[in-house]
RNA sequence: GGACAGGUGGCGUAAUUGGUAGCCGCGCGGGCCUUAGAAGCCCGUGUCGAAAGACGUGCGGGUUCGAGUCCCGCCCUGUCCA
């Protein structure tokens, strides 16, 4: 039997193809100015990965798909196309690792991107491997190091005694999103509050231009909006009040127009003021307040919103607006960190307030009235203020000088009022705080700082950067609670600057933020050794013209990047002032998992793996027990069981199908679960592919291609213009869903046709190619394409191929369809009423009734309108 | 509690943005081929119905000749923020 058929094998294509992209360099993009100003340029970009152990799950590979069928589409359409990828590998994950096993995080580190390295290579991904970037690198984090150097010259960066989340089991720091019912969010250890001297970033000076830039940019509403709530702009006024046994406080309110209606003031337990003011008769309660406020997290005090704690410091403030006496209190949901870290307190009109005025038995006085009451028994538009705070705009009452006044008016007089009497002043405020920018660990970029030994700090110059990190016996806390770096010896530990002034270095480490926040610029000139990068190639390149990642960096990594964009545009190192021109955030890649009932939900519930499980239509039971489990979509894990990793897909059904695959589940953005059979689909339609080209018994060109030109079958021919068209036209809008089923419509077509031109199979394989490269390469080459079609230009379609001649109008009676009709689609009106009343299920449904309209539109529809 | 996104066949989804709902694929059913299976090819597949037909885009209302699409109210789901 011969059972040797030449069928679609993509193991055996696959790394022939890969081989001969990496062979050729096929993807190296050109360094060399001149040549590049010969095209348009298309930058487009990943987020890259932080490499872990466990390898790259089916979710990576979605975006990475997307941007490398854009690259590639594009370097067909003309572009120079800048297409990169690196690892921001600094990190607590292989610190960890590398306590618990003993080895550097350098190894473990490198181990692990050799990993995701040989994985993306396997996917057939278009990137420039000769521009692959390595936040860890000595030759990479130089670099962070000099513009940290550059925020250093511009006064951006500090160092000050703050309150931080201090994990003892960790030895290290934690930033707040880490940290969440004061535990550390990925291992449950106990976090504190201590008070640290740490390297802080000035991002609120830039704070108002991170606002307003927003605005020209493309990206998702959802991801502006983030932006703008975490940036926090409030416009108010500051506003001085006096206490009475003596000294002032300031506080900040976005409310100014209800200063009459203040009726107590609130210092945070961390205010400078409280211990001044309070009375030996409070001094006690106030004290043991204070310290147990100290132990709460911002956070937890924010979020306490149930119950109210705070102590009266027996000291009473003036109001400026009507001279009373205001009780002060400290109570923790006051933040130091915030405003002034004083308010003053309106509880008809602020719900925080209230609630605590409620608690205290502190008075209550209505200032606004809402629109539509009378006013009369405390009642203004059905609300009691008595009973319910009333937060939003109104008319003034109660308020002198205000009243009748809208909100609005109200508080520009007010605030025009304290201006005059010299006891406030207007006042933007931003909820964006100090970038809390050290970590006391080993595996992060050092700092180019030294202490001096008068205690002030120097600057290691730019000309001996990098500072490299220090081999260390140990990547833990030392045993007086230094940082790792600690550990090194003197000889990296001492320092003699040029000058002669000696000094310890710092040894506390830059948070995983600092080497993405750059990155993108890095690719642009990666093995620059004399600058970061050449002004000349990032004029050309910048900005990003799409950005493809997870929603989940919607304000940290995308803020902080923009940030430091912004530095160095004022440093005049770039000459955009955003980096990332369009955004995308494709949507997370979810899976069925098998969990006990009972067991809970998420990370704290039992799971078992698919293949422990039974799953049948009445259900999904333990095979070894007969147990009912539940059966759920949810986000992969590896504690879920439900990973699906790419290198298996690939062994199964090959890497062109893995990426068909990924795009056609659905649109990108959308949240989608993974069915692992529906792989097999896309799977048949590339040996669909295959089998028109080739013919599975000989390995010879398939029997019915022919030599004739494009046109000999014009049927054909118009399927394949419109699959170029659509195509096009779905890919570049990110609409890759819909591109791969045009193709998969064309195929269809090619495969119930008798015979097949060879140049229409050529230009179909190069419309296939920036989806599935590898088949589309095998079989360009044996239909005798000359050179890689990668390289190939992206074929025109013809506008006047794919105009259709006749039109199928659905006609409808009373807005209901009753019936079809097939016309030249340059029918007029009158024709197409013609013949629609002539179809014989139209006329039924009239039925010899009046017809006193008829709705036409070209190409859309035809509708009878009938009498009583 | 607030903001945003979403709810369409058994499943993933599509619908030129107010104009024939369900493209493409999965799954399923039938047939051809085969000793048998796999693969492949052909046909069918929203629901009810033998058919004619009726119904059908989370629920209830509205605008319109015409609503998956627009407006009002409600119910769910997800994400982010409190």
């Amino acid at each position: 039997m011969s059972e040797i058929k030449v069928r679609y094998e993509p193991s055996v294509i696959e790394p022939k193809w890969q081989a001969a992209w990496e062979k050729t360099e096929a993807f190296k993009t050109p360094t060399d100015l001149a040549e590049l100003k010969k095209k348009p340029k298309f930058y487009v970009l990943d987020m890259f990965p932080y490499p872990s152990g466990a390898g790259l799950h089916i979710g990576h590979p979605e975006g990475y798909t997307a941007t490398d069928v854009v690259a590639r589409i594009k370097r067909a359409l003309g572009f120079n196309v800048l297409h990169p990828m690196g690892w921001d590998a600094f990190g607590l994950p292989a610190e960890r690792s590398a306590v618990r096993e003993g080895i550097h995080p350098a190894v473990i580190t490198k181990r692990n991107v050799d990993n995701f390295r040989r994985q993306l290579k396997r996917i057939g991904f278009s990137y420039d491997w000769s521009r692959e970037v390595d936040t860890t690198d000595p030759g990479y984090y130089r670099w962070t190091q000099w513009i940290f150097l550059k925020l250093h010259e511009k006064g951006l960066a500090y160092m000050a005694e703050v309150p931080v989340n201090w994990c003892p089991a960790l030895g290290t720091v934690l930033a707040n999103e880490e940290v969440k019912d004061g535990k550390y969010v990925e291992t449950g250890d106990a976090v504190e509050r201590r008070s640290m001297k740490q390297w802080m970033l000035k991002i609120p000076v830039y704070a108002e231009r991170l606002l307003q830039d927003l605005e020209g940019l493309d990206w998702p509403a959802g991801v502006v909006e983030m932006q703008r709530n975490w940036i926090g702009k409030s416009e108010g006024a500051e506003v001085k009040f006096k206490v009475e046994n003596g000294g002032e406080f300031v506080v900040y309110t976005t409310r100014p127009d209800t200063l009459f209606g203040a009726t107590y003031c609130v210092l945070a337990p961390e205010h400078e003021l409280v211990a001044k003011i309070t009375t030996a008769a409070q001094k006690s309660a106030v004290e043991t307040y204070v310290n147990a406020a100290k132990q709460k997290t911002d956070l937890a005090r924010k979020a306490d919103v149930k119950e109210k704690t705070g102590v009266f410091t027996g000291a009473f403030a003036i109001n400026p607006a009507n001279g009373a006496k205001v009780p002060v209190w400290v109570a923790d949901y006051v933040l130091i960190s915030y405003g002034t870290g004083a308010i003053m307190a309106v509880p008809a009109h602020d719900e925080r307030d209230h609630a605590f005025a409620k608690q205290f038995s502190l008075p209550i006085i209505e200032v606004v009235k809402a629109p539509g009451g009378d006013g009369v028994g405390g009642k203004t538009g059905g609300k009691d203020v008595q009973a319910e705070a009333f937060v939003a705009e109104g008319t003034a009452v109660n308020s002198g000088m205000l009243d009748g006044l809208g909100t609005e008016p109200a508080k520009q007089k007010m605030i025009t009022w304290l201006q005059e009497q010299k006891l406030g002043t207007r006042r933007v405020q931003y909820a964006l705080r100090d970038w809390l920018f050290s970590r006391q660990r080993y595996w992060g970029e050092p700092f180019p700082i030294v202490h001096l030994e008068d205690g002030t700090i120097a600057t290691i110059p730019e000309a001996q950067l990098p500072v490299t990190l220090p081999h260390v016996d140990e990547f833990k806390p030392t045993a007086d609670g230094n940082p790792p770096l600690g550990r090194a010896g003197d000889q990296w530990l001492m320092v003699e600057l040029p000058d002669g002034r000696k000094g310890v270095r710092e040894i506390n480490t830059m948070p995983q933020w600092a080497g993405s926040c750059w990155y993108y610029l890095r690719y642009i000139d990666p093995k620059n050794d004399k600058a970061a990068w050449s002004k000349e190639l990032e004029q050309y390149w910048m900005p990003v013209d799409l950005y493809v990642g997870g929603v989940e960096h919607a304000v940290l990594h995308l803020l902080y990047a923009r940030f430091w964009h912004k530095v160095l545009f004022d440093c005049g190192y770039v000459s955009t002032k955003e980096p990332f021109q369009k955004l995308f955030n494709q949507g997370m890649i979810l899976a069925h998992s098998y969990s006990v009932p009972g067991s809970g939900v998420g990370d704290g519930a039992k799971y078992y793996a698919p293949s422990e499980v039974d799953d049948r239509e009445d259900g999904a039971f333990l095979k070894a027990t007969g147990e009912k489990l539940n059966k759920q979509i949810e986000k992969m894990s590896k504690s879920r069981f439900n990973v699906v990793s790419p290198d298996d897909v690939i062994e199964e059904h090959g890497a062109d199908s893995l990426r068909l695959f990924e795009l056609f589940m659905g649109p990108l953005e959308q949240v989608k679960p993974w069915q692992t059979n529906g792989v097999a689909g896309v799977a048949r339609f590339l040996e669909r592919v295959w089998r028109v080209c080739v013919n599975e018994e000989t390995g010879a060109l398939s029997a019915k291609l022919t030599d004739a030109p494009e046109n000999s079958d014009p049927a054909v021919q118009k399927a394949l213009h419109k699959c170029i068209a659509a195509v096009e036209r779905d890919t570049v809008a990110l609409r890759f869903n819909t591109a791969i089923s045009h193709m998969m419509t064309f195929v269809n077509e090619a495969t119930s046709a008798k015979t097949l031109s060879k140049e229409v199979a050529k230009t179909f394989v190069k419309v296939l190619a920036p989806y599935a490269p590898h088949i589309a390469e095998e079989l360009w080459e044996r239909l005798g394409g000359s050179g890689l079609v990668c390289h190939q230009t992206w074929p025109k379609f013809d506008p006047a191929l794919i105009v259709e001649n006749m039109h199928t109008y659905g006609v409808q009676v009373m807005g209901k369809l009753r019936g079809e009709i097939t016309v030249p689609i340059t029918a007029t009106e009158a024709e197409v009423r013609e013949a629609a009343m002539a179809n014989e299920k139209v006329k039924n449904a009239i039925g010899g009734k009046k017809v006193t309209r008829f709705v036409f539109k070209h190409l859309k529809i035809a509708n009878f309108v009938l009498g009583e």
